[in-house]
DNA sequence: CAGTGAGCGAGCTTCCGCTTGACTT
């Protein structure tokens, strides 16, 4: 019936762009590609010029069919996809797998959905860039080569399973190279002095001053001559000045920006604020959520502007122009923003709403005045020394993008200084100080900071790899694979020492504190450690940071006609396959092997390894005579590292399992499994709960983990049945279950456990609520 | 997830970028 067949990438596009378009044209969508290099084999042909191979995936034959139908009914199609390079490629397979004829179909472009620009796109279609499409392609077999010919050399020279790719193994050499900056960082500390002054102020009043020592002492024997010096000392004023400031708003999200405030302000990982996002999407309530550009349409500026005057009146509006900046944008769509900026508030879950909310306020605050500043300095002279205070206040005159919206940073550690954005009492030049207290406080160096999701997209993006589409994909893969992992760790206490002046005498006294606690950070694991050394090692052409911007060059070059894409892969290809071939020829397994040193007692040389289950330490040589003796093995224990374990720590694990003594005639040991610490007695397992530590642990304790697992085992059985011995009713660790011949099934909610006869029991099994079996990654 | 505390067996694993559903407690 139609006349006019639409093709867009995604439903929510086709459902807003149909409305404009009116009865003559249907618009659907392709869901993204359509066609992707065969999945099972290598996909290209390298024989014959590299010939991709495409086939539909499984997952769009449906959509591809019926879009086959449609594109037959119509007289004309219009393929409407994403102006970028994957976009103009997906328009080709669309023309390729549904066999459009030329004169039937036509490329039409927009970069905002609003009807003007969607009624002018149809006024100017143009023809499929077969430049850009093969820009793409360009891209999509290199990383297939990439990714195909790399995790097989990881497979046999490292483990199976293992994957490397052009994207996730540089975002893995991120995080292990900043943790090996964190193991080498060699923290110092020195003194810093702030000092509590009081003011006579004209009007009769006192008034509180905090000042800082700009220098800091290197030594506590320094800071506390300070300290002396201003036993006797005057403190005048000797400066204030006044400084104007301005501060900007934040240009409008991209997916990077966003994925990094919400993380910082409402605790969401990458993933679910894309989940998120999808949702509000899907709504209808923001626009496209997969974007780096920080482009705002001319409608949007125009109601952002009567949004915010209607607010806060007219000098609080200030339309902006954002450009983006990161590497290899390709600005498909706008920034992401409410698709209504009038509404301020939207219906949802509370994780849409906080998310809308943000996205609402960095829009308008994008739109919004600068903040104006004044920063006064008050320099301060000691009569008795060299060194100034420094007093530093901050008043905003006006507020400017701040009444809505101020963008986090990551830095946000507790000790900055005391007196950034105090506000300063009425002072003049010449005005005496009266030091109330002056503290030198020993302050620690920082360590690198470690990443969290949201900073290494950042990160990522900086270095122009990766696409707003991939971002949270590649997060999860690194962690699925289990190179990187995510999680908190505790700190460790440190002590500092903290001088005090106070009414003309020094005292000195040791704080703790803690320090280096992580929440939700990146951490590399051992194997991720590995594998990126040994990617360095051998394929330091695709692991330098560098190597997407270069293909990217490259590719714009295919794009521009510049140059031609079978030629660009083929003088990649040959030198890489041929250090895949001598990777493979010549280098060893690698196990990530570090030798510790040797054992005091035996002399035996003690080392740590990957091994088959997981990183383990070694007390002895392998070796090939069979009469030698065998070395010893041990795991290591969750919190230790190949990278970091120390001799002792290593020999401290060969101590396991370790003898308690007898209990009942039987040897009670303590051991450490896969499991974690466990007491063994009789052939029976106890764990030791994790306030036990396996290494001290006693035979008294042990014991009475032992009755207290006997306790449990007796109120364990629930019911036993006359008929069937098999047959039990038990209490397990998440609730009644019934057990009956090795295999475990559930018994409905609200059924009394107590209950159950014999009959009962048998026809929940037949209707076979059976549990799951542990499945296997 | 239902009770474990090892150690060369075959076959399989894998990339990046577009996009949304389909699966349960």
């Amino acid at each position: 019936m139609q006349e006019n067949l639409v093709i867009v990438e995604s439903p929510a596009k086709a459902k807003t762009i149909e409305k404009f378009l009116g009865k003559d044209f249907l618009v659907t969508s392709s869901m993204g590609h359509i066609r992707d290099l065969e999945k099972k084999d290598f996909g290209i042909d390298i024989e014959n010029n590299y010939l991709p191979k495409y086939v539909v995936s499984d997952d769009k034959k449906k959509i591809v069919a019926e879009l086959k139908k449609l594109a037959k009914k119509a007289t004309m199609v219009w393929l409407a996809s994403d102006e970028d390079r994957e976009g103009e490629a997906i328009a080709w397979h669309l023309k390729e797998e549904l066999g459009l004829k030329a004169d039937k179909t036509k490329r039409i472009v927009f970069h905002e959905i609003t009807k003007d620009a969607i009624l002018n796109a149809i006024q100017n279609p143009r023809n499929i860039d077969e430049n850009l499409v093969n820009a793409q392609q360009a891209r999509r077999v290199l990383d297939r080569i990439v990714g195909f010919e790399l995790s097989p050399v990881l497979w046999k020279k490292v483990k199976p399973s293992l994957s490397a790719g052009r994207v996730q193994s540089v975002a893995v050499r991120l995080i292990v190279e900043r943790e090996r900056e964190i193991i080498n960082f060699k923290s110092s500390s020195s003194f810093r002095v702030t000092a509590n002054f009081q003011a006579h102020l004209s009007d009769g009043q006192t008034a509180e001053v905090k000042a800082e020592l700009p220098r800091r002492f290197d030594t506590r024997q320094e800071a506390e001559a300070f300290l002396e010096k201003c036993k006797t000392a005057r403190f005048t004023i000797a400066d204030i000045t006044r400084k104007p400031a301005r501060r900007t708003p934040a240009p409008p999200f991209t997916t990077s920006t966003l994925q990094q405030e919400a993380s910082r302000k409402l605790g969401f990982s990458v993933a679910q604020t894309m989940s998120v996002a999808q949702r509000l999407y899907e709504g209808g309530k923001i626009t496209y959520m997969r974007t780096d550009s920080v482009n705002l349409s001319g409608l949007a500026l125009n109601t952002a502007s009567q949004k915010i005057t209607e607010l806060h009146g007219d000098k609080y509006v200030q339309i902006r122009q954002y450009k983006t900046k990161s590497k290899g944008a390709q600005e498909a769509h706008e920034a992401i923003r409410p698709t209504y900026i009038d509404h301020e508030t939207i219906s949802g879950s509370a994780q849409e709403k906080r998310l809308y909310d943000l996205i609402w306020k960095r829009t308008i605050a994008s739109q919004m005045a600068d903040a104006v500043l004044e920063k006064t300095t008050i320099t301060i002279d000691i009569s008795t020394a060299e060194e100034k205070f420094i007093a530093s206040g901050e008043v905003i005159i006006f507020d400017g993008f701040l009444k809505v919206y101020m963008e986090s940073s990551d830095e946000e550690n507790g000790n900055g200084s005391p007196n950034s954005s105090d506000l300063l009492p009425p002072l003049k030049a010449n005005d005496q100080l009266k030091a109330r207290q002056i503290l030198a406080t020993e302050r620690f160096t920082q360590k690198p900071p470690r990443y969290t999701e949201a900073s290494l997209v950042k990160r990522l993006e900086e270095l122009g790899i990766g696409r707003p589409s991939t971002y949270a994909p590649t997060i999860s893969t690194i962690q699925t694979r289990n190179y990187v992992i995510r999680e908190d760790r505790p700190g460790t206490e440190r002590q500092f020492s903290v001088l005090e002046l106070k009414n003309n005498t020094i005292s000195e006294t040791t704080k703790t504190e803690i320090t280096g606690a992580e929440k939700s950070k990146l951490f590399p694991t051992d194997i991720g450690m590995v594998v990126n050394d040994f990617l360095i090692e051998n394929f330091e052409q695709v692991m330098d940071y560098n190597f997407t911007a270069n293909v990217e060059k490259e590719f714009d070059d295919i794009a521009e006609g510049k140059r031609v894409w079978n030629e660009m892969i083929d003088r990649f290809y040959h030198p890489f396959r041929q250090t895949i071939e001598s990777t493979l020829k010549n280098s060893e397994k690698t196990k990530g092997e570090r030798i510790l040193g040797s054992d005091p007692k035996t002399g035996k040389q003690v080392s740590v390894k990957i091994g088959r289950f997981g990183p383990i330490a070694q007390l002895g040589e392998s070796t090939v005579d069979e009469d030698q003796e065998k070395p010893q093995f041990a795991s290591l224990r969750p919190s230790q590292h190949l990278e970091t374990i120390t001799l002792e720590e290593a020999l401290e694990l060969f101590k396991m399992p370790r003898e308690l003594g007898d209990y009942e005639n039987k040897k009670v040991t303590v051991g450490v499994g896969r499991f974690g610490p466990y007491i063994r007695h009789n052939n029976q397992f106890v764990s030791l709960p994790k306030t036990d530590d396996p290494y001290s642990v006693g035979l008294e304790r042990a014991i009475e983990l032992i009755e207290a697992k006997r306790e449990k085992e007796r109120n364990a059985v629930i019911k036993t049945f006359a008929e069937d011995a098999d047959l039990r009713v038990l209490n397990g660790r998440w609730g009644p279950y019934i057990a009956y011949k090795k295999s475990n099934f559930r018994i409905p909610k609200g059924t009394q456990p107590e209950t159950l006869t014999y009959e009962a029991c048998l026809k929940l099994i037949e209707e076979g609520g059976k549990t799951q079996k542990r499945q296997k990654k």
